[in-house]
DNA sequence: TTCCAGGCGTATC
DNA sequence: GATACGCATGGA
């Protein structure tokens, strides 16, 4: 990866990033557009602000230790996506899908709040998703940990307008405040055993178990089988993906939910 | 007004 | 295990 400093800034020579795409694609829901190629948001609590230029991205007020530790995984950088798209090409869909939208990205985020911000999603439209989360920020100055929402109840989340959700979320968040679920831990485990354990939590179902092992574990053999992605296996893979495609379900997932969703 | 949104819990068979 | 139905809220 070819990266060099400039005043505060990092500017980062990548193929297979465009920032529409990858942040503006629902996969997370904290970023707002706020210039022509310009988006500001958050890992966590980390602030950034990210433009393409003409041969670049501007990492801005960026030091390069957040960088490194920070956006280089954050962002996926060290994962071929060319390599990636060329093996899933072999497949008719998704070389369309990767020709149509070849600059998405898995962005690895915290697990936490890709449960959180999943537990949200369900049922829900992705202008009042990144309301409801804007709304949970506010009322911490930030995004909170687990920890900070300790012994919440639904009434006290009533000011994020969540709905029946509240009563999920207050529910995660007294299974891991409560150590019932560890997320560092179930990490390491095989992939049926995490989803099986996140099922646990009231209103965590399969999609939001696959979302949140995929967006928030980085498990790319997962597959969030919403009502976009039923649609797709139904048109084009009647008996599940080819053999090749499976080891990266999860991207491959997400360049043909964009397609689905966007393109045709 | 009705329908729908990156689903899930519950009841019923 | 499969299938219907309700669910909070808000925009189209």
């Amino acid at each position: 990866m070819e990266y060099i400093k400039q005043g505060g800034d990092i500017l980062l020579k990548t193929p297979d990033l465009d920032l529409d795409e990858t942040l503006d694609c629902g996969q997370a829901f904290r970023w707002e557009r706020t210039g022509g190629k310009e988006y500001h948001g958050f890992m966590l609590n980390t602030p950034l602000t990210v433009s393409a230029e003409k041969d670049f991205f501007r990492f801005c007020e960026t030091d390069e230790d957040t960088f490194v530790n920070v956006w280089i995984p954050y962002f996926d950088l060290e994962t071929d996506y060319s390599e990636i798209k060329r093996i899933l090409s072999e497949d008719s869909a998704l070389s369309k899908a990767c020709a149509y939208a070849g600059g998405i990205r898995i962005l690895r985020q915290d697990s936490w709040e890709a449960l959180c911000s999943f537990i949200i999603s369900q049922n829900n439209n992705i202008p009042r998703i990144k309301g409801i989360i804007g709304r949970l920020c506010e009322m911490y100055g930030g995004f909170p940990d687990f920890k900070d929402m300790n012994g919440i109840s639904p009434d006290d989340l009533a000011p994020l307008r969540a709905g029946f959700r509240a009563k999920y979320i207050a529910d995660c968040v007294r299974k891991l405040n409560g150590g019932e679920i560890i997320l560092e831990d179930i990490r390491n485990l095989p992939t049926e055993e995490i989803r099986k354990i996140l099922m646990t939590i009231k209103g965590v179902g399969p999609k939001v178990a696959d979302c949140a092992m995929l967006y928030g574990m980085y498990r790319i053999d997962c597959v969030p089988m919403d009502v976009w992605m039923k649609r797709v296996m139904e048109q084009f893979y009647p008996n599940g993906f080819p053999e090749f495609v499976l080891p990266y379900a999860g991207i491959a997932q997400q360049y043909l939910f964009h397609y689905m969703r966007t393109g045709t």
